[in-house]
DNA sequence: CACGGTACTTTACGCCGTAAGGAGTGGCAA
DNA sequence: TTGCCACTCCTTACGGCGTAAAGTACCGTG
């Protein structure tokens, strides 16, 4: 009587995520029959759930919040979603659908990377819970196939053997992940605290001074590094100061790890 | 009376985290006097948090499972520390006390940011909880400082000015962990699920086929780049499969990112 | 009209962080 | 020696979380 633990639930996941939406798919899969009409759907519980999230933080995205934005309770939506890591992994997939999925090699595969990686970057930005789900074990829905697709179409072009490839892929998704993170990190301690980059950097180097007076001394390295004058970035010249030193470091870091790129490519290339 | 919000409780953090461990320092800063003799210390609650989070995850780190694993409850935990948040900060920066703090630049900086690189994803893996901590709005603690004196200490030797290497700095701390997270979050929903990696890509690849049959068609680069066989790492044959080909691509990512530093150095070097 | 299946609700359980207040302990001053 | 007070540590409680269990209301079908 008893489904094999776990591969029920997995299969029902699988359904969800690639259910055909088209038009005339009626019903979503869902046995057409007796029964109350839903007054929902997976759809609508999903992008409630986006929305949420999209304001106010994964940590807001709490089943009973999701059902009172749809005029539910809690445990209405259950009849839409197993549990809370199903609806989840609907999200992540659901959003993942704004990437573009198509970059011209044209001009070569260098200007295509770039453009990845700054749409990329723009999109953990509009969506930075995404950077808070588990990596490893990924949600194998439609839309995160289709990222794969478009990064390794654009990475085969350049035409490195399949191992590097795939090391180069590592090292450029791990990079702007992080790199998103950490403005992402920084613009949701700003909300949460209500305090900006500025005010909090002020106050906390104050009290360094205060707790450890020969600072300077022991970390001159760090002194060094935290003086120097960061030049301002055009387009952003009225971000905060933090954001606008992490978008600084995006294009810099991006070109050194794509000049490592070439680098490679050269010495294996034909 | 009400002392400004948030400053009161910052300066607490920061004292504790700059407090003198000294033998001769004495109740570690606190007030001498009259009262009942604390019977634990801060380093304790410390210890076993992160001695909990090191064995089960941060999710299990909750002040009840801290307190029980001292034979307290959880509220006898607040006369050490102000909140979660401020204990949280004591164990990153605690932990980071284990890192190497110097590379020898006898070889070059290659060699030496290589070693770097190597050891900080070491660390991860050993306290991958760390990684789940907010990268924004640093611990400001000294342990946290030193890692960042070693690591500048290095980039320094490429010869880079400051804006360029900021970049360099960023990307290399993002790539190391981002390589670190996906094993760790590999590991720790192997543990969770009870399911291996192996077990888990079997069925979830199996579901994929039963849930879109025309996958190879729709995804042709996807399927290729899944199909390509990777070649044992040695000295790390016997590990998980994802695993394995975790640890080649981050040598290869590592590889690629230092031949980007190598190509910046020479284009803007003496 | 009654029945069965479905949508949705209420209630409840055991977790979480932590506020409030009380009990017991130990050093110091009277 | 006694009384006090600072201090540690406890119990209780509150509002949150995910979700199990059971009940209610609605709907299409027989």
């Amino acid at each position: 009587m008893a489904v094999f633990a776990g591969q029920g639930d997995a299969r029902r996941s699988m359904r969800l995520l690639w259910r055909d939406r088209a038009p005339g798919a009626g019903a979503a899969g869902r046995a057409v029959g007796s029964g109350r009409r839903p007054g929902l759907d997976v759809d609508a519980v999903v992008d409630a759930a986006i929305a949420l999230a999209d304001e106010d933080g994964m940590a807001a995205v709490s089943m009973r919040a999701v059902g009172q934005r749809l005029g539910r309770t809690a445990m209405a939506l259950y009849t839409y979603v197993a549990d809370k890591a199903e609806l989840v992994d609907l999200m992540c997939d659901k959003v993942l659908g704004e990437l573009p999925v198509d970059y011209p090699l044209d001009s070569g595969w260098r200007v295509a990377l770039t453009a990845w990686a700054r749409d990329s970057r723009e999109f953990y930005l509009r969506h930075p819970w995404v950077l808070q789900v588990s990596q490893a074990r990924p949600v194998l829905g439609p839309n995160e196939f289709t990222t794969v697709e478009t990064l390794v179409r654009v990475l085969r072009a350049t035409g490195l053997e399949a191992s590097v490839l795939r090391g180069v892929l590592g090292a450029l998704v791990q990079f702007v992940r992080g790199a998103a993170a950490v403005i992402a990190d920084a613009r949701s301690a700003a909300r949460e605290t209500g305090l900006g980059d500025d005010e909090w950097w002020y106050s906390r180097s104050s009290l360094l001074e205060e707790v450890s007076p020969d600072f300077a001394d022991r970390f001159p390295l760090s002194t060094w590094f935290g003086q120097e004058p960061p030049p301002p970035v055009p387009g952003n010249e009225c971000a905060p100061y933090l954001e606008r030193d992490a978008v600084r470091n995006f294009e810099v870091g991006l070109a050194v790890l794509l000049d490592g790129v070439e680098a490679t490519v050269a010495r294996g290339g034909a």
